[in-house]
DNA sequence: ACTGAAAGAAGTCTTTC
DNA sequence: GAAAGACTTCTTTCAGT
């Protein structure tokens, strides 16, 4: 899908204005903190009745607000204990490719999330992986392979810290 | 001595990953999908009595494999609709303190995660921000003042794909 | 738009195998 | 470890304000 998306960026962030108030950020703040909280312990944080707390999240929900709730996985329990990125170009050519491709990196199992960005590269890839040996073949088996990578340049990752606030 | 050729004595227990059987796959996988999926739903996808999946959740949060559930909120309906990767480089004398500025990263607002990584740069910080007038504000005057920092690169994110499965 | 009550559903704990 | 049952708590709807 090829959306032409010149200046729609600053128009679309203005269209979507959400007007959100103190009860509604009381409410997002405990789902980000905890999203298994209790209905009823939400409504007494924001001060309201449970079934209007229930009323705003499905509203927040509705409006986009919300995308999901998810549980945080360690990648290191699961035997993943390499994270990297992966900064990955791509042949000129292969522009039309490039949501195509996103998407390719999202469904492998290792890969935690995709950064499409401005710059000298396209794509960084955030990998979780088992050890040094799982890197090297994900990069040279897996990704350098790809007609349309032009290059990638790996940096190990010491540490990552997700803002969870 | 004696023939105790069970399985059960494997070495698996004192290895640094956990080892998970197909139940407790089933389980992470529901509930990263749906972090506020109800645990009779999760048993019967896993096949096992509610009673023992709320136990079977519990260790698992004991153990550190689920490290959390939250709510997935969409930074552009909070009105944070620019995002960035700004590359941070420190200054060498200012080794010591790499902990304690990952930390003040972590603080601030605009921030979604922190890469503390190898190679030529020392963090590459996500952040999502207003507009290019808050992203300007925050590298020129937020991050750049910071005596610790000796250089800091922005690419604008245009795409970003966490792998949520 | 929010509240409050009430019925149904789900979470939790203890016992039992 | 796993399941069953009792008990508690939460979710959800709906009439009312």
């Amino acid at each position: 899908m090829t959306n032409n998306s010149d200046s729609a960026a600053h128009a679309a962030a203005e269209a979507n204005f959400v007007r959100l108030d103190e009860v509604d950020q009381v409410i997002l703040r405990c789902l980000q903190h905890d999203a298994r909280m209790p209905n009823t312990a939400i409504a007494e944080a924001a001060g309201i009745a449970p079934s209007t707390c229930l009323a705003r999240i499905r509203v927040l929900r509705e409006r986009g607000v919300i995308r999901g709730f998810h549980a945080d996985i360690d990648p290191a329990a699961l035997g993943r204990g390499l994270q990297a990125l992966i900064s990955v170009r791509l042949h000129s050519h292969a522009r039309p490719q490039l949501n195509a491709f996103s998407q390719y990196l999202t469904s492998l199992g290792a890969v935690e999330g995709v950064f499409f960005v401005t710059g000298d590269r396209d794509f960084l890839v955030h990998v979780a992986v088992r050890d040094s040996e799982a890197l090297r073949t994900l990069v040279a088996d897996t990704l350098s392979v790809r007609p349309e990578v032009a290059g990638t340049s790996t940096s190990v990752i010491f540490e990552y810290r997700a803002s969870r606030r």
